[in-house]
DNA sequence: ATCGAACTGTACCTATCGGTTCGATATGGT
DNA sequence: ACCATATCGAACCGATAGGTACAGTTCGAT
């Protein structure tokens, strides 16, 4: 079917398998024959694509990253109002930071970034930051609509907090209950509480 | 010196440098070797006091949650008036989680949340969910002096709101930024917009 | 028909892991 | 003086890790 194609088919095919490997087992207890398993391909034809393990978990990082900072700034402004915007992107922000891959990732970045810091790094710029960015955008906006009303904080101050408390509680509770799944109807009351709370701090008088 | 005397001694010991050992490398990539030298102490020594590495683990992070329950319950109010309180009350739970101990006990919790759900579980009661325990006594006091005013939601519900917006954000970068260190004007700083948001949402007007 | 690149399968190498075994040694309690 | 206990040190075991070597296969391109 595929040999002799010059297939860097494969290369994507071992990335994925990788991807799913590392994001279950972490890198340490991890290990090539299972990616090469789950890849279905012989374990010459992985080295002959990647030089070392961790050249494959820096690439699956990297790729991981780019898709995410994608997800992130895709977020568009619905100008509906101050209070569906600000439900509307905890939500989103929500089903993005609790999909089972973004907390098997975050878990495995966290939990290796002494190994790999430029990993880190670029995960905190790609994920995070690339989140506070975007609300800090929107929120100026609203700001100079007259919407909002950050009296002697900064509109990026602002979207740090709002972004932090959307992300933090659910998303802790999660990284250590492992065996739980996210529930819909949990999401949507906290983000309620989050635009309360932001809204009671925030919003014109 | 200590041979043949009753030495539990020598355990204490042994769970000090697997603390060390685990704390700096993980579960997965941390060897009985490694913490076996640190001791300094024989493997058998080691064998003869815990049954298994994963025992071994296990008593290491029992004992460091019991350390932290400590360190968050004994929180006491100093009644210099609200904001005075959530001000020290965000410092100090920003100095236990910022603390470089907790910092590695978090990274490699969360990391092999998988491999040890009741670990995972026993951390989230004794350090975060603690710490709103805490915080919501001592909000529920100051809204019962007419000081805070919460609106349609609880006091436990603000304190977890609060306790997270505290927390997130620079526990979070420092995660993921494993070689810096968290500098005392950043946590001064943070704690007071968090103060401020948190007044702005909930003092009476 | 032939060549060369991609791939397979398997055997292999070396290192290291968690854990065991065992004889030697030192000590404290009686 | 004696025995039980705790420890040591070092050899050892089976398993498995990351990575290499190599002989053979499959294909597209010329």
């Amino acid at each position: 079917m595929s040999p002799a194609a010059p297939t860097n088919q494969k290369a994507h095919t071992i990335l994925r398998a990788a991807r799913d490997v590392f994001l279950e087992h972490g890198f340490s207890a991890a290990t090539t024959d299972m990616i090469q398993q789950q890849a279905g391909v012989s374990k010459s034809t992985v080295y002959a694509h990647f030089p070392t393990k961790e050249a494959l978990f820096t690439a699956v990082v990297e790729a991981e990253c780019e898709s995410f900072l994608e997800g992130v700034q895709s977020i568009q402004f619905q100008p509906k109002g101050v209070e569906a915007l600000l439900h509307t992107l905890a939500c989103t922000y929500l089903d993005i930071v609790l999909s089972p891959v973004a907390l098997a990732q975050y878990r495995v970045l966290v939990g290796e970034a002494p190994k790999f810091p430029e990993l880190a790094h670029r995960f905190y710029q790609a994920g995070p930051r690339a989140m506070i960015r975007r609300a800090s955008e929107l929120m100026a906006s609203a700001a100079d609509a007259g919407e909002l009303d950050f009296g002697g904080l900064s509109a990026e101050t602002a979207a740090t907090a709002f972004a932090n408390l959307v992300r933090s509680e659910l998303q802790q509770h999660y990284l250590l209950h492992p065996e739980a799944r996210p529930s819909r109807a949990q999401v949507e009351q906290w983000a309620e509480v989050c635009v309360t709370l932001f809204l009671r701090a925030f919003a014109p008088r």
